[in-house]
RNA sequence: GCGCCAGUAGCUCAGCUGGAUAGAGCAACUGCCUUCUAAGCAGUAGGUCAGGGGUUCGAGUCCCUUCUGGCGUGCCA
């Protein structure tokens, strides 16, 4: 469906040009001052020097040209704005095709296209922790909001299984149990299918060996770990197999707890087999050249105002990295895939990185002119007083405990409220904590810090999650009380209630369209908390189920009915739902 | 040093290509439940939009500059 601010914007560019002025003045925003209108056009005050005339004239001139029709108000005042109020048989009918439309109508820009989208970032053998919160609700958000918008997308959680950490834990290995037939060279039998190590040891092990990078004996050990890896040593593979067997059930278990589910459980080292020819290609072609000692590929440009370092394809001693893995990923996904678009969304600290092998994949053809590239960086989430997450011993806290934090918070409250019975607390509660959790989150904006406040979050009253779902369910209520109301058509607007709760509907495609563009959740999160306000307004001034007069109580009924859809639409782009009762 | 981002009410944040009186929420205070879930609604109070210049009919928004904070700046991810 047509946006009702182009439907008018056309109507006021005509009448622009009618009156003898450019239509590109005639442009229509929603208006900033609601006592006074709905819709506003100020193309008149800029109109004014250009034609040399007082703005007023300008205004009256076009408002005269305007089709009376269309609106309940048209008003030119002072000093030159123009001022609409739609008409409600022209609101109904917007509304009722929306209503009765696929998905309300909105255009589905993605149809026909494919996007990636790369979140998550987990390393394996490492437990999620609050620093993987970000990416994943948000890199959710996004894949949601894509799919909605048309998109065929695959969610790729690009797990970190390659790098200098798995080399790291096999030096680790070695130096606990160095008589594991995995370190014998001359070993040729099966391996043990059995892992020596648990979850739990392998969560303790990278750990302490990280802490000994700064001894360089063991950081070479780790480096030649990483390297003999990457060659293929079948020992390493074989660990790297338990490495892996250990640690990715146990990442898909908190990622469902998120509701965050990945098309692809792909890693770095699914890259891995395209690195070779990729990098002799590099070299071949002359894209990758030598520099101290590294293959490097230069992606400065003239226009730069900093300097912007080559990305490091090959280091000096000869193992691949990140931007290795990540332009081998590339080829991957144009290989298997070929998608229009590809987006990021990892802390925005690696915003040069990305640049980076951004340039390098354009240079290089390895992704063609013509595929969108982008980064979505987002912000650290830091404790309530503004200072990195730390735990009260200053260890980093693990997501599955924030998780359980914000549970145990919001169960206290659901069982104090005793709304829902004792077998349903545990449903009610997960799903509430979950919408304060990602809501609390996504209600920023991406690029942002921001102040973790589990109590802010979980309150049960303004700009939360909580609230959001409080509406949604008031509504359902209603509804389930006045039982069959799928097919009811929307009314004319019965009341200034009903009528704002009708222009906050009509927002819904443009503001859907704003977040795909900015990649940001956060305006869904702006829109749902007006229309959520708008609705419990209506509500509280509105006696619904009480109206005597059958047909208007069907018109409400259609009306909360549609909002309740669209409510329930957002949030699950969001990535959360809501409960029958709370 | 250079580059990027941020600085708006006591706190947390909006503010869409410059437009009318800078908006929400929290915290504080005050009203509204014999009526559809008061996890709601309404109201009061709270601002030199970090400081200073400039552009213009008009600046939180654009330009310059100073200050403060965060981050990045070739072999970590």
């Amino acid at each position: 469906m047509e946006k009702i601010l182009d439907i008018i914007t056309a109507k006021m560019q005509q009448a622009f040009v009618d009156a003898g002025y450019e239509a590109s003045f005639g442009r229509v925003t929603v208006s900033n001052r609601p006592d006074l209108c709905e819709y506003q056009c100020n193309g008149a005050l800029a109109a004014a020097k250009q034609y040399k005339c007082a703005p007023i004239m300008i205004a009256k001139a076009v408002a005269e040209k305007l089709d009376a029709n269309d609106y309940s108000m048209v008003e030119a005042v002072m000093p030159g704005f123009i001022n609409l109020k739609l008409s409600d048989s022209f609101l109904r009918s917007y509304l009722e095709g929306m209503r009765t439309a696929a998905d309300f109508g909105v255009s589905k820009v993605g149809e026909g296209k494919t996007i990636v989208v790369d979140y998550g970032g987990a390393n394996v053998a490492k437990p999620l922790h609050i620093g993987h919160l970000r990416p994943a609700i948000i890199g959710e958000a996004l894949k949601r909001l894509h799919s909605f918008m048309g998109y065929n997308t695959i969610g790729d959680v690009h797990l970190g299984d390659w790098g200098l950490q798995m080399g790291l834990i096999i030096a680790e290995l070695h130096e606990r149990q160095p008589d594991l037939p995995y370190f014998d060279e001359n070993y040729t039998g099966p391996y043990p299918a059995e892992s020596p190590f648990t979850l739990s040891e392998l969560e303790e092990i990278y750990p302490t060996a990280s802490s000994k990078k700064k001894d360089p004996e063991f950081a070479e050990k780790a480096h030649i770990a990483t390297f003999e890896l990457q060659q293929g040593r079948p020992g390493y593979r074989a660990i790297w197999d338990h490495i892996m067997g250990v640690s990715l059930p146990d990442l898909r278990r908190i990622y469902d707890k998120l509701d965050v589910h990945f098309e692809k459980w792909l890693g770095e080292s699914d890259a891995d087999p395209y690195i070779p020819a990729m990098v002799e290609d590099l070299k071949a072609r002359g894209f990758a050249v030598q520099s101290e000692g590294a293959w490097v590929i230069p992606v400065a440009e003239e226009t730069d105002k900093k300097e912007v370092p080559p990305m490091i394809l090959i280091k000096s001693d000869g193992s691949a990295i990140y931007a290795t893995t990540d332009l081998a990923t590339m080829v991957q996904r144009m290989e298997d895939w070929k998608p229009e678009k590809m987006l990021y969304v990892t802390d925005k600290r690696q915003n040069l990185h990305f640049e980076q092998v951004f340039r390098a994949a354009k240079k290089s053809g390895i992704v063609s002119a013509d595929t969108e590239l982008a980064h979505v960086g987002h912000g650290t989430m830091n404790g309530k007083d503004g200072k990195p997450f730390k735990t009260r011993d200053g260890g980093t806290l693990r997501l599955e405990q924030l998780i359980a934090d914000m549970t145990d918070f919001v169960r206290a409250k659901v069982v104090e409220n005793k709304i829902v019975g004792e077998n349903e607390v545990e449903d009610t509660t997960a799903k509430i904590a979950l919408a304060a959790l990602k809501y609390g989150d996504l209600s920023n904006q991406p690029t942002k810090d921001y102040n973790f406040d589990l109590e802010r979050f979980a309150a049960f009253e303004g700009n939360t999650g909580p609230y959001i779902l409080y509406t949604i369910v008031r509504i359902k209520s209603i509804l389930a009380k006045y039982g069959a109301w799928e097919h009811l058509p929307i009314a004319v607007p019965a009341n200034p209630f009903a009528k704002d709760l009708m222009l906050s509907l009509t927002k819904f495609g443009p503001s859907m369209e704003s977040a795909l563009n900015a990649a940001a959740p956060n305006l869904v999160c702006a829109y749902i908390y007006e229309l959520a306000g708008a609705v419990n307004k209506f509500y509280h001034e509105t006696r619904i189920l009480g109206e005597e007069n059958e047909e208007l109580k069907a018109g409400y009924i259609a009306l909360i009915g549609l909002a309740k859809r669209i409510l329930e639409t957002c949030i699950h782009i969001l990535g959360f739902e809501a409960p029958e009762k709370m």
